[in-house]
DNA sequence: AGCACGCCGACT
DNA sequence: GTCGGCGTGCTC
């Protein structure tokens, strides 16, 4: 007898063991790993997909329960090599079998709507017609002039098209409608529609030999325009004539418009896109049109790797420092993990491409586990603008208390003089979050950790004991009466007292102290939290260059209507002269006639309370000066900082990669954090608080005494999360930090209800 | 998730 | 004595 191994899905719950069941003689044959089954479960039926196939039965379980497969949906539905990855993700990411297979698949798919997905056409079927009608001859016209069939979808949206006439064109026999598969057949040979016709440089070509030549995962180091997506083509072309498929990953596809429309030259149709924007529908259509055979091209965000590929060749992460590759929810993976696993499992190739690659991803390469690889020179145009530091603190001192700095506004003059574009960047990650001495730069930092302190505010209320408890972070309430509002648990209307508390704390260890009133290295008064907004430097621009047009990207004007897409285009056409921006600025966009970029204030990106606060500076410091001189004009970056000995400041004005991270993760090393320590994060939640302290109390000293008993060291810390009580309940995070932390699941299960975060990006 | 089992306080 | 609270564990 065989027994199979299968988990199953129900729409809601929690319930994701591996149940066994017998494997009938009628269904040995077509049974594989991978299947999409029904199978009996208590008095009803469920779908599920079989992760293992043995001839043996495990001891512990009663034969007379084992229930029977009752049917076969679908026998090849993923490939045995998916569920080795999926057996690997929840091994590493200590997640269970059913949520790692449901990574593989679109919902309408685990829900059992197994039908492939078809589209509606239209063809000619009499060509010799005397049409009346000019609505008529116009659809006649399109059909004819697409090759004597059209898709429906494209009909609909072609100027002119009226249902009526296309009805009466039906109704005549001129045209016919019919069904089919909505994907067209690709084969290598006839599909790919040109040969690639750009001219190699001596450096991308030396890069593209150590790929052919390399089998070990490829870092490729490039800075912005130094021609990797050339390479990616050549490597993507060559192993689709192969016969085999490509996953092309980027952190965030609305902003790789240009490039997804390179491939197109190439591919056609023959791109399966994915991304978390496509509806359930788009979605299962792109699954299928891979399934198929009929994508060799996938390109998408980090859920792209789980396509359903059935001969994977080549993979490759564009932007692979990017944070958006890490998956913030159960199971909490990280793309690169998977992907290093996928190489592996099909003996592909990986490709890991970036300007700034991650501090891990370098390691790596140090260690020679990957190949390290160097564009060096940018291919066309001018080279990387030129970067100015400009120190505050003398702006300060000479009384220029503007947010612009002297320099910054002559260039500015100057530049809408000559009828080119600006970009103001403004780093708003981790806002207010931090105190900064005017006068000389001074920071607090947490005395063990070497973390910026982060300044909590609250309004708070007093309970018996008269103590202050807290109870809304500032900014998500503003008064005592949005607290009363709101649905934060509070007993009695009297004990609010609108109080303000503030305090200064490492979310690394939970060390605490107040603010400073006077700069404890240059006694200036002048110190307290900075932070810069993009009204703020708006509203500047408005007041020193009433006649320049300035656009704002931003999250309050992108989050109508088409987002930032229609202020790209604006700016693009120079509708505007100034473009205003955050983060999402940064990334990926080609603006050719930029010539000067203002980094308002630098130093934000200093003091995110987090490990990697400099290593992300120094990304998007980089991205932000890739912006420019793009075209033909020389760009220039005008950099505004307190800090401008920073060594990370420094690194990044000169664009030394290499100098910054070798200092970065001697610095790492020292302080034990990853790579050379890695973390688990695990979050719990609860209702009582003093239960739950209670209850992390306890299983951090189980914790702590595996780790003691196995003889090994370990930095463990369990505070209250950023928000304490969010909806009556109390969220804490452990934080384990060791050499190995993931061990402890050979002794210890996480109690139930604690999410695991291995390896985790935020750490708060 | 659901549902059963089982261990403690309240109450006809 | 038992009714029912929900904390815990199982589903093949």
């Amino acid at each position: 007898m065989k027994y199979a191994q299968i988990v199953v899905f129900r729409k809601l719950g929690e319930f994701d063991n591996e149940l066994t069941y017998k494997v009938p003689d009628s269904l040995v044959s077509v049974l594989h790993v991978g299947s999409f089954v029904e199978v009996p479960f208590r008095s009803f039926s469920l779908k599920g997909v079989v992760v293992e196939i043995s001839d043996i039965l495990s001891e512990t379980l009663d034969i007379s329960k084992i229930k029977e497969i009752s049917s076969v949906i679908n026998n090849i539905l993923l490939h045995p090599k998916h569920i080795e990855t999926a057996r690997f993700i929840a091994g590493f990411y200590h997640t269970s079998m059913s949520r790692s297979v449901r990574l593989f698949l679109p919902r309408q798919i685990w829900n059992g709507k197994l039908d492939v997905p078809t589209a509606t056409y239209y063809r000619i079927s009499e060509l010799d017609v005397i049409l009346r009608g000019d609505k008529q001859k116009l659809i006649f016209d399109m059909i004819h002039r697409s090759g004597g069939v059209i898709s429906q979808s494209d009909l609909k949206s072609a100027d002119g098209y009226s249902s009526a006439s296309l009805k009466s064109l039906l109704k005549k026999g001129v045209i016919e409608e019919f069904n089919e598969l909505f994907f067209k057949k690709f084969e290598p040979k006839k599909n790919i529609l040109k040969e690639p016709y750009k001219v190699l440089t001596s450096d991308q070509k030396s890069a593209l030999n150590s790929i052919f030549s390399s089998k070990k995962p490829i870092l490729l180091h490039g800075v912005t325009g130094s021609g990797k997506t050339e390479i990616y083509l050549r490597q993507i072309l060559d192993t689709v004539k192969k016969g085999k498929q490509v996953i092309l990953l980027v952190p965030e596809i609305a902003l790789t418009p240009q490039m997804i429309n390179y491939f197109k030259e190439f591919f056609g149709d023959h791109i399966a896109l994915f991304h978390s924007k496509l509806t359930e529908s788009a979605r299962t259509k792109e699954w299928w049109k891979v399934k198929s055979g009929n994508a060799p091209l996938v390109i998408g965000s980090r859920s792209a790797i789980f396509a359903p590929v059935t001969n994977l060749g080549l993979i490759i992460m564009d932007e692979e420092h990017e944070w958006t590759y890490k998956q913030e929810s159960t199971p909490y993976y990280l793309t690169h993990r998977v992907a290093e696993e996928m190489k592996r499992i099909w003996d592909a190739t990986l490709i890991l491409g970036s300007a700034t690659p991650m501090a891990e991803s370098y390691q790596k390469a140090r260690v020679g586990e990957y190949q390290y690889l160097d564009l060096k020179e940018r291919i066309h145009r001018n080279d990387m603008p030129k970067i100015h530091i400009i120190d505050l603190r003398e702006e300060f001192k000479k009384k220029n208390f503007s947010i612009f700095s002297q320099l910054l506004q002559n260039k500015i003059k100057e530049r809408l003089e000559n009828k080119e574009q600006i970009i103001l960047f403004v780093n708003q990650r981790g806002m207010a979050n931090a105190v900064v001495c005017r006068d000389c730069g001074y920071t607090s930092k947490c005395p063990n950790c070497d973390i910026s302190l982060k300044l909590h505010r609250y309004y708070g209320y007093e309970t018996k004991n008269s103590k202050l408890e807290t109870c809304l972070p500032v900014g998500k309430a503003r008064n005592s009466k949005e607290i009363l509002n709101s649905k934060f648990e509070i007993r009695n209307k009297s004990e609010i007292r609108n109080q303000k508390s503030e305090m200064l704390v490492c979310h690394y260890c939970g060390f605490t102290k107040e603010p400073e009133l006077i700069c404890p290295e240059c006694r200036s008064p002048y110190i307290k939290h900075v932070g810069v907004g993009t009204q703020r430097v708006e509203q500047e621009m408005k007041r020193m260059f009433p006649s320049a047009r300035t656009v704002r990207a931003d999250k309050d004007t992108t989050q109508k209507g088409d987002g930032f897409a229609s202020i790209y285009k604006d700016f693009l056409e120079h509708k505007y002269d100034v473009l205003i921006g955050t983060q999402m600025i940064a990334k990926g966009l080609d603006f050719s006639n930029v010539s000067l970029i203002g980094i308002i204030l630098a130093d934000i990106g200093l003091h995110i309370p987090d490990f990697r606060s400099s290593e992300r500076l120094f990304q998007i410091l980089t991205q932000v000066s890739g912006r420019c001189g793009r075209g033909e004009i020389a760009g220039e970056v005008i950099l505004q900082t307190y800090n401008p000995e920073h060594p990370t400041i420094q690194k990044a004005a000169s664009y030394e990669y290499e100098e910054f991270i070798e200092n970065e993760l001697k610095m790492r090393s020292q302080l034990g954090y990853p790579p050379f320590n890695r973390m688990i994060k695990f979050t719990v939640v609860g209702v009582d608080k003093n239960k739950l302290s209670e209850h992390i109390k306890i299983e951090q000293e189980i914790l702590e005494d595996i780790f003691k008993v196995n003889d090994l060291s370990v930095k463990i810390v369990s505070a209250p999360s950023m928000v304490p009580k969010m909806a009556n309940r109390y969220y804490y995070h452990v934080l384990l930090r060791a050499e190995n932390p993931s061990m402890v699941f050979k002794y210890w299960k996480p109690p139930r209800g604690w999410r695991v975060d291995v390896d985790p990006v935020h750490t708060t």
